[in-house]
DNA sequence: ACCTGAACACCGTTCAAGT
DNA sequence: ACCTGAACACCGTTCAAGT
């Protein structure tokens, strides 16, 4: 009440090691008993989040909105949810368990790789706020870390081990995601004004961009055929450094 | 003046096929004659975004803080730049303007290629709020597309052309972008606490990856030779394709 | 041409209080 | 154990006005 005490209230968490980093809900020990027979849980302020997401976009995401899809109070949200960041968690991780796996490994190794970066190029796809989201912060939910159980086990039947098998999981995650993030990205851009204003701009300065110039710009029914190549260019040099150990 | 009027703001700007699509900073024309002699440049504000955003986060970068940095006040910054959005185009091409190309191509395309992928990883890593942001929007600023330039023209004299040329460029730059964002994503859980609760979490659920739990984890020292690792991948893959094609 | 100041419609988050 | 309501300290952006 009394006015000298209206500065107490902190700035957006930053900094501090304190639990509060991307990811991090899924390293905190819940209290038990929660969520006895409550209208919210967390599988439904996940699904809700990704409902917002994919209607309103990352920047249209907020608790208040959120919260009316629930039927609830913003503030209700935080006997569930620590922060915003744990939502994207939720949210992401919802989308990670839209991958289907297979239930047996196939014989050929890049088989099981090649289908499911196909299939984690879908989900992502699906949501276009996901790849982004995916590329900036620890894939450390229950479904992702499924997914890269699964990718780490087909690698290691192969042969891989070691800085090795870390590094081949990592690329192909990488690709997919990198991919997915820059095909979204360009989503606004590939509308006809600006792919236009791109043209002309890339060609009034030819003389700058040579090279550039005379590529053909992406062009929405390509996507898939570049993911398609660049993925075939990563799997041939996986395999060439099996042979080589072999 | 009048309450009626009241509810004529719009909500931030969504949707529309306008030119306020991230990247688009660089396909509007400026009005002629901008910036004769004033204090504020876009270079400057560049710069200041950079230090802003090194120093206080992604999250931490608002209009009014920046304008402070700028001894001028928020409102001022509209005229020099459209959008939130713009600011973080100007500073991210800033970043890739940090990438220092070779005056001359090299003799073996792969030095060419390798060299700037380290030079790009380090540049990024360098401004941690970069790798996230290089994967959320289209690379369409000066800086960014000398370098693209210099990847195809590099690409294109070792042979490649057409869909190669273009998915080999883009499986170049999305994987050291890719694995830059990944590690400074982890930047917060490599601090110990973080860490340990992984560890536990991963043992403690063994028996659902049973590859994962084996796996180290990640260790601050071990990113570069990861992402050096999965390099050579790529570039084997990229010249696999090369000598089928001769 | 460039900068200021006031105002609007939002935000995320805290906390005391209800049931 | 879970939900509400009021409040705080911010946001990005617009617009009329100054020089």
């Amino acid at each position: 009440m009394h006015p000298l005490v209206t500065m107490r209230r902190m700035s957006p968490k930053r900094g501090g090691t304190g639990p509060h980093t991307p990811g991090a809900i899924w390293l905190r020990t819940r209290a038990p008993g929660r969520n006895t027979g409550s209208e919210l849980s967390r599988e439904r302020i996940a699904d809700a989040t990704v409902t917002v997401l994919d209607r309103d976009g990352m920047s249209g995401l907020s608790l208040r909105r959120l919260a009316t899809t629930l039927n609830v109070h913003a503030t209700t949200l935080y006997w569930h949810v620590a922060t915003r960041d744990d939502l994207l968690d939720l949210a992401l991780d919802a989308v990670f368990g839209e991958v289907v796996l297979p239930e047996t490994h196939a014989h050929d190794w890049t088989h099981d790789i090649t289908g499911y970066m196909h299939g984690l190029r879908t989900a992502l796809l699906q949501h276009p706020w996901s790849g982004a989201l995916a590329s900036s912060r620890p894939l450390l939910g229950p479904n992702a870390l499924a997914r890269a159980e699964f990718v780490h086990a087909a690698l290691a039947s192969a042969g891989f081990t070691e800085l090795d098998l870390t590094a081949a999981a990592a690329a192909i995650s990488n690709y997919v995601i990198g991919t997915v993030a820059t095909e979204t990205s360009w989503q606004h851009v590939d509308e006809t004004p600006a792919r236009q204003a791109l043209n002309e701009h890339l060609h009034h300065h030819a003389a700058l961009y040579p090279t550039l110039a005379t590529q053909p710009p992406p062009i929405d029914t390509t996507w898939e055929a570049h993911f398609t190549r660049g993925m075939t260019f990563l799997l041939a040099g996986l395999t060439a450094q099996l042979s080589r150990d072999q």
